[in-house]
DNA sequence: ACAAAAAAGTGTTATAAAGTGCGTTAAAAG
DNA sequence: CTTTTAACGCACTTTATAACACTTTTTTGT
């Protein structure tokens, strides 16, 4: 399990690595691939390890997509998905596209916040960061979400 | 069990070391993780030890995470937690990351309070601790959460 | 369609900062 | 007075990051 809160860096290249405290989570669980996607609900970004993105992508590509709730999730989970492989190993390093870059609003900033959830990592830009923790709320925020019922037992 | 009032040292690396009187609870409870996470409420730091913890996380991290309430406990909680190898036969020295010092006030003394309180521990600034057990109240307390069904039962 | 140029992505190294371990001194307890 | 505990200081180790070099892919111009 990995908890916790980083503020690191991403280089010119778009690229951060996790920090090392994470390296035996990683090999522990065997970990050869990392999925970065969009958050449905935050302008932030979701974290996965490869073990954990299968499950939740096979769940959620199954349900009924005729659902707009559903459909909506779908679009943005499983649509903004990028896989990368990756190295317990080695540097750990994983790239963010320009477009999960903007989504999160960190395009303009060379530090991100990675934020450790237990079984998934969020990514965020520092200064939405502090204001969700200091209660403010953000203006792309999604709150009043009625779940059917297909997916109030799912946790993303 | 662990209780009292401690009054102790931060290093110039930020880490304080237990009082040896809770050496045996640690042994007998052969623990071998600390964890340091903030309190939702004040500004204040939690200290679990490792198994305290597997219970508290695993069943925070399951919780329905599109509700608001619950995501802001999982952030606060979860996304703070800083977990660290432990040696109850040791030095018993723990690290407080920057970050939480900060959320906790602590950043500009070398000396905190350490309360024990059962199965867990938490860390105060002098100041605050005072002001709150002399019944004044804080400017950065949350008191009116409404909380949702799903963790009702739980205390952290 | 092809070559050249630009951009994007990958990998390595060097250096400063952060974290860890341990011996010593100072203080407190018995 | 002796023993234990807490605090401090220093040396060592690990980690994060910026800089650089190289490779691959994409774009552009002819």
């Amino acid at each position: 399990m990995m908890f916790g809160f980083n503020n690191i860096s991403i280089d010119k290249k778009s690229r951060f690595s996790f920090p090392a405290k994470y390296r035996d989570a990683f090999i522990n669980s065997n970990e050869s691939q990392i999925v970065i996607t969009k958050d449905p609900q935050y302008p932030a970004l979701k974290v996965y390890l490869g073990s954990e993105w299968d499950q939740i992508s096979n769940k959620l590509s199954s349900l009924q997509g005729l659902d707009p709730i559903v459909r909506n999730l779908q679009w943005t989970i499983l649509g903004n998905a990028s896989v990368s492989d990756f190295e317990p190993n080695g540097r750990m390093q994983v790239l963010i596209s320009a477009d999960l870059k903007k989504y999160a609003q960190i395009e303009d900033t060379n530090r991100i916040c990675l934020i450790g959830m237990g079984n998934k990592f969020e990514i965020w830009n520092q200064e939405s960061w502090e204001q969700r923790q200091t209660g403010g709320s953000l203006a792309t925020e999604i709150l009043d979400i009625v779940l059917p019922e297909s997916i109030k037992d799912m946790s993303f």
